[in-house]
DNA sequence: CTTGACTCTATAGTGGCTACAGGGATTCTA
DNA sequence: TAGAATCCCTGTAGCCACTATAGAGTCAAG
């Protein structure tokens, strides 16, 4: 059975574009073609693209899906090296929620400063941006 | 007093380059030249630069910045937009909390997945990449 | 035979910078 | 006063992971 471009994109829940820039990016292999030039996928084709779908969705960035799909294909190979690809997704997740719960306090902390309709001249808000402490060089 | 543009980029704690690009996006106003052609701010200027850089640390994109230094400029206005802004701030920052939090349990379910050194072919994070089960057209 | 849905390539745009390349201006030191 | 170091200039391209056009070709149904 052989797919055109439209289904293996809707089969795996994304854009017809977006396959082609996978295919661009050398994480598809390059697919056959009809007499009219449409690229034509089979199912291993379309397990792959669901493959990097999947990997995509916990945002793993496409190097590091090249290097998943590398080690895919040396099947004898130790996987220390994926075990540590994913414990380093995990770091950066982490440090992205840390961040974010910072960003938080200090939004929810800048939001108290307005109680609502004033005129922007004394509007706590916009004073909270201008009066800032922190944006100065670092003391020497 | 006037600043070169190197001083207002270390006294508000960013890249010449990045001040360069505000006033592309203008987001800073055009600056005064020197003889040998060298931009030169004053301290206005420099005030509005870390205003915009202590809004990016906040991670507020570059156009609701430009709106709030509309907002600035029209000092008898009503500062409800600028509430909302920051609201909407706070949502979004939530928002991508959220999704960092089930992408953070799904990939430490994933990484349960492997115990340590196994052949790639038999390594429990590949496999669960590939049986996705979520990866598939919404049914009907 | 026409319509409409699909596909093709190539190119540019998104956001928020960052990093050159290849020159000119200024300032410090010998 | 020469040379070196450090600044600054413009313009362009790169980053990531797509997304969105434009303008053309393919194919099946009615
Ligand atoms: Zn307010
Ligand atoms: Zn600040
Ligand atoms: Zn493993
Ligand atoms: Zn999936």
């Amino acid at each position: 059975m052989r797919y055109r471009i439209g289904e293996v994109a809707r089969l795996s829940d994304c854009k017809v574009e977006t396959v082609r820039f996978y295919e661009q990016m050398g994480l598809l292999p390059v697919p056959a073609r009809s007499s009219g030039n449409f690229r034509l996928y089979n199912e291993s084709q379309l397990g792959q693209l669901r493959f990097i779908r999947h990997c995509r969705s916990l945002d793993i960035p496409l190097e590091d899906i090249r290097r998943l799909l590398v080690s895919q294909k040396h099947p004898e190979e130790n996987c220390a090296d994926i075990n540590q690809l994913i414990d380093e997704q995990i770091d950066r997740v982490e440090s992205r929620m840390q961040s974010l719960q910072q960003l938080r306090k200090q939004l929810v902390e800048l939001r108290s400063q307005c109680s609502g309709k004033m005129p922007t001249s004394s509007c706590g808000i916009l004073q909270g941006l201008s009066d800032c402490a922190c944006h100065y060089p670092a003391e020497r």
